[in-house]
DNA sequence: TAGTGGTCTAGACCACTTC
DNA sequence: AAGTGGTCTAGACCACTAA
């Protein structure tokens, strides 16, 4: 595979590791530039390079395109568990309930905001599955965008039957519907309420769609969230996926060991 | 970025890209070489080659040094859920429960095997939080690595405390406790039954050694898994830690929504 | 404007696989 | 021996950033 046990991109690499793993080099410092690398290590500049695209693979470096590379900055990471759906979250009398991250409680907006966008779709074949319809049905898709401080963080679309949400403010998208936990509360309002959930969770590399959508940097994994929502009578009312940036979550939860 | 919206490597990763994805390349089948890539395209063989290593780092291709590229096979998924630490796998009666993936039985070998280390060691922050003990504290140490069909899949390194395995077959570590479950078996002996389990799960790349461990293909992330094990009482009797290769293995958890 | 990362070339050489 | 991917060089040029 190598030349060498060390080939002159590897020891760049092994070394610039080493020093970010001793804190030398310390979160959002500036690496030495392409140039200075390659003088140094008497390589060439494309080798120097190199050796910065594998640190940027790994994840332990971000390059900005004219300014230099940096060693990335740790993101706070948020703890994802079955609390982020709790009933008091959506279970409101008032319409007021949904106010929540609407344009003018400016503090909201600049912590986490989502765009949404509702349209009639045909099902693929896991949505059909997961609603039980035919492949090919019209379904509800609701798709958003989250962010945090202007960042986006991941993205959550939901699929309903057009049944169950017809002619509620689901579908008829105003500003004031985007809240999170709007579209559970819309489902318990129509006499679905929700009582379970599935969750499958994989991990893998994004595709290039999603690199441009959540503005990833390179060598930054996704995780994808498989979401069944139920009734206590066990009806499906809601299939939903979502994309997350993998450093900045983690999935938490806790159960009884099964018999 | 890109000197060109399509970069002449750009153009060729999306060219086959769209074949992977139209099933004009299969899973399996070969791609053309480098300098096939190179001749069509009228570009260096190194542009070619990058091309390659692109399509490599989605996780889209495999190459195989001296052979080609080929589309990546999808492998078997494992679906992981709380059944899999079920009562029932591990709470038998005789001493022969263990005898599960030991030397012998050759069809289970073949399946499923696992290497297992023990050792005294001091416990780091996050294993020191989780039992409850000072940093640096002597705790075992049990790490194992999972293979799949000589494949290794996972790693899972669990921690407990000295006083609740100590004269136990956990820290004599002959071939026949090797069997999954043994620890929550061991620990159940000792009156200290597994009853409630909480799992965090984050995805990110891998460090060098994992990728070596574990025999990642490049630009294969890896899901992180850490796992606190609990009695009845809320005791806390295992923490451990596993790395697994993100292609092999979905998560998947039910839960009622809470209040 | 000077410095930065990113891409590309044309060619060399190496390591590995396959026949 | 022929064909493959992988690495590297020396240099060119481009696009972006920051003073």
């Amino acid at each position: 595979m190598h030349p060498d046990p060390q080939s002159p991109a590897q020891r760049i690499v092994a070394d610039l590791r080493d020093d970010i793993a001793a804190g030398r080099l310390p979160a959002g410092a500036k690496l030495p530039s392409v140039r200075d690398l390659a003088e140094r290590y008497d390589v060439s500049r494309s080798t120097a390079s190199k050796a910065l695209i594998l640190l940027r693979n790994e994840g332990l470096v971000v390059t900005r395109h004219g300014s230099g590379a940096y060693v990335r900055e740790a993101y706070p990471i948020r703890r994802l568990g079955p609390d982020r759906y709790a009933r008091h979250r959506w279970e409101q009398t008032g319409v007021e309930a949904f106010a929540t991250g609407v344009p003018g409680s400016d503090s909201t907006r600049q912590q986490g905001h989502q765009t949404q966008d509702v349209s009639l779709v045909t099902a693929d074949e896991p949505v059909a599955a997961a609603l039980g319809v035919e492949v090919g049905s019209p379904v509800y898709e609701r798709a958003r965008v989250m962010t945090r401080d202007g960042i986006p963080t991941h993205t959550m679309t939901s699929y309903y039957l057009p049944a169950h949400v017809e002619g509620t403010p689901l579908v008829d998208p105003s500003p004031g519907i985007a809240g999170p936990g709007g579209g559970f509360r819309v489902l318990a309002d129509r006499g679905l309420p929700p009582h379970e959930i599935t969750e499958d969770i994989q991990a893998r590399m994004p595709t290039a769609e999603e690199t441009l959508l959540l503005d990833l940097p390179s060598g930054e994994p996704v995780v994808e969230v498989r979401r069944v929502t139920r009734t206590a009578g066990g009806q499906v009312v809601e299939y939903a996926r979502g994309v997350h940036a993998a450093s900045r979550f983690v999935w938490s939860y806790t159960y009884a060991i099964p018999d």
